[in-house]
RNA sequence: CGGCGUAUAGCGCAGCCUGGUAGCGCGCCAGCUUUGGGAGCUGGAUGUCGUGGGUUCAAAUCCCCCUACGCCGACCA
């Protein structure tokens, strides 16, 4: 590509309301720019990249034996009805009517639409198994759209749904995409993480998330150094061996007139914050006030609470509601003296506490030396309702948890049978009885993956493509052409040269000046750049600098393109 | 959805408090000079100051409504 046939309008600025790297970068490159709040035009600087990433998820799925389709990106409200989904969706599903009054939907994910094409197709189990996927905008509208691609309502995204005449085939089936998943992130050249999942809303017995790390990265991950064990800390079980102690000390109450949080309690009292203990109260739907107690340093797990009886539809009660159950305002609410009607939920780490600290139910006191049984009832429920902390025990008893922050960008789901017993999907077995099938679904976030990469990989000067992804393999960039026929003559060869051995070229033929041609490879991220000078030249050399390269190189000039092909040959990522 | 904030040229911003001819930087266009790290000079184009209403002789500026956009949002009791 020839810089003055292409459309590059790179910034100086960033425009004032991107938030993290990736949106100022690629709004800085004009790789997207806003059409509306989470909607993009993709420019044709973004659109390489996207095609390039898209290109490896098409063909690891091919090579994984998946089958492509497209399927309509409208659906009418029939078939969501069929699953109850056009109402459950909520707000994200965008609605939308036509002349004749008939409803219908953006499909923000496909469970109906391929589902109802499945039970067509496939009637008999030796047609099975089926994995059919599509590449195809999605839409959801998101409550708070953000941080560019990485969290548009329309996106990108492969959405593979497999059928199966048991659990022994989606099994199968759930393990190779697991591994396909694995190909495709390695060749896409990102550093991830896959890591057990919450099942969620939707159930099923398996699921995994597939992450980029980076430290922008929305979701926190625990992880064993010493194990295999990984999980999205949502659903990361908290374990704990301590044995609850004798009472040692009185009870005694304390004034703490501005402390209402745990650190600064601890602090006023100069104690470990392991020995306190902090209240949460909340309301389940059944309007049963309900306080969940965790140790101080510990955080509640929503996940983990609404899966307790009862918790599911829970929310944080009012403020207004804790001074009625608890006859004080929050920030000193603790277990002590609470009303019998209130139900008292304890993680597993504060029932094993002894002596410890809490709130006094009184403002401006806590009590010390407080002890279950004695001081206060033993609670109603002692359950893990906690997000593990870095240096928690490994739920394998295999080490000790560390945490990472990634950004989901792929998912592989077991559904079971709920989509297809909805909407009655069903093959003949070989007994001649009518089987429900068993499916799989498998997302990655194709669009979300180019955000997520230059997320893992930029410095000050801007983006570094990994070499599988990158918009131009390599930038040729001639000095001063405008006055040398020798420069203006070796970067056209050098041009075609690099073509025809299979690289994707960027000829910079602006005649503009060399500082301006340098920031513009090194914001956009080009991985190679060559430099072709009137003096280098004489001397029959180029000049070479990758992007992540603190010097640059000469080469000898007629040797360039078997050094560079032999430069890149070890990147698996060139296929 | 709740709270807060913002809206002035393509982008980044000033002006608003204290009402009186709409500005700066970058970018864009033309010319000349320049050409190995985002050039210099000269000249030029571009705004219904987000929409609607109100106050006033006069509104970007003060008041009200709306819209769009942005940030924050269980909690740390």
């Amino acid at each position: 590509m020839r810089m003055s046939q292409f459309h590059l309008n790179t910034y100086k600025e960033s425009p004032s309301d991107a938030e993290v790297m990736s949106q100022k970068l690629m709004l800085r490159t004009g790789m997207i720019r806003k059409l509306s709040g989470g909607i993009y035009t993709w420019a044709p600087l973004g659109l390489r990249v996207l095609r390039k990433v898209e290109g490896i998820v098409r063909e690891e799925m091919n090579r994984a034996g998946a089958l492509e389709i497209l399927m309509p990106a409208i659906a009418p409200k029939e078939l969501w009805q069929e699953t109850g989904r056009w109402d459950q969706f909520g707000a994200q599903l965008l609605k939308m009517t036509d002349r004749a009054g008939r409803e219908f939907c953006f499909g923000p994910t496909h469970e109906e639409v391929v589902t109802d094409f499945a039970r067509q197709e496939l009637k008999s189990y030796k047609q099975l198994p089926k994995n059919f996927y599509q590449i195809q905008m999605k839409f959801r509208d998101e409550i708070r759209p953000r941080f560019g691609v990485m969290r548009g309502r329309e996106f990108l995204m492969k959405d593979a749904y497999s059928f199966h005449l048991d659990e022994a085939g989606l099994l199968r089936e759930y393990q190779n995409m697991f591994d396909t998943y694995s190909r495709i992130f390695t060749r896409l050249g990102l550093k991830f993480r896959a890591v057990q999942a919450d099942t969620g809303a939707i159930g099923g017995s398996g699921s995994h998330e597939f992450h980029v790390l980076a430290s922008s990265g929305e979701d926190a991950l625990a992880y064993c150094e010493n194990s295999d064990f990984a999980a999205n800390v949502e659903m990361a079980p908290a374990i704990c061996t301590d044995v609850r102690g004798a009472a040692t000390q009185v009870m005694e109450k304390v004034s703490t007139p501005k402390q209402t949080s745990c650190e600064a309690v601890a602090d006023l009292l100069g104690i470990d914050i392991k020995r306190t203990v902090k209240a949460i109260a909340v309301m389940p739907s059944n309007s049963q006030f309900t306080l969940v107690l965790v140790r101080g340093d510990h955080s509640v797990n929503e996940i983990k609470l609404g899966k307790l009886p009862g918790m599911a539809d829970y929310r944080l009660a009012t403020e207004a509601e804790i001074r009625e159950s608890m006859g004080c305002v929050p920030g000193f609410i603790g277990p002590v003296n609470a009303k019998l009607e209130i139900k008292i939920i304890s993680d597993l780490t504060v029932a094993s506490m002894h002596d410890f600290v809490c709130g006094a139910n009184e403002a401006k006191f806590h009590l010390t030396g407080v002890n279950f049984g004695r001081d206060c009832a033993e609670p109603d429920h002692i359950s893990d309702v906690r997000n593990v902390i870095a240096g928690d025990l490994s739920p394998d008893g295999k080490g000790t948890l560390s945490i990472a922050r990634g950004i989901e960008v792929g998912h592989v789901f077991q559904l079971g049978q709920k989509y297809a017993a909805a909407m009655n999907a069903t093959v003949l077995d070989d007994q001649q009885k009518a089987s429900v099938m068993f499916m799989g679904c498998y997302g990655i976030g194709v669009s979300r993956i180019v955000g997520a990469a230059i997320e893992q990989n930029f410095d000050a000067r801007g983006m570094i493509w990994p070499a599988a992804i990158a918009p131009f393999d390599i930038a040729v960039l001639p000095m001063n052409a405008h006055a040398s026929e020798a420069v203006k003559a070796a970067s056209e060869a050098l041009y075609q040269e690099l073509t025809a051995a299979g690289f994707d070229v960027l000829l910079d033929d602006r005649n503009a000046r060399a500082g301006v041609m340098f920031a513009d490879q090194e914001l956009v991220g080009i991985p190679h750049r060559v430099v072709l000078g009137e003096k280098g030249l004489a001397a029959g050399t180029v000049e070479y600098q990758g992007r992540r390269d603190a010097e640059s190189q000469q080469v000898v000039q007629a040797e360039f393109v078997g050094w560079l092909r032999a430069r890149v040959s070890d990147s698996v990522s060139r296929t």
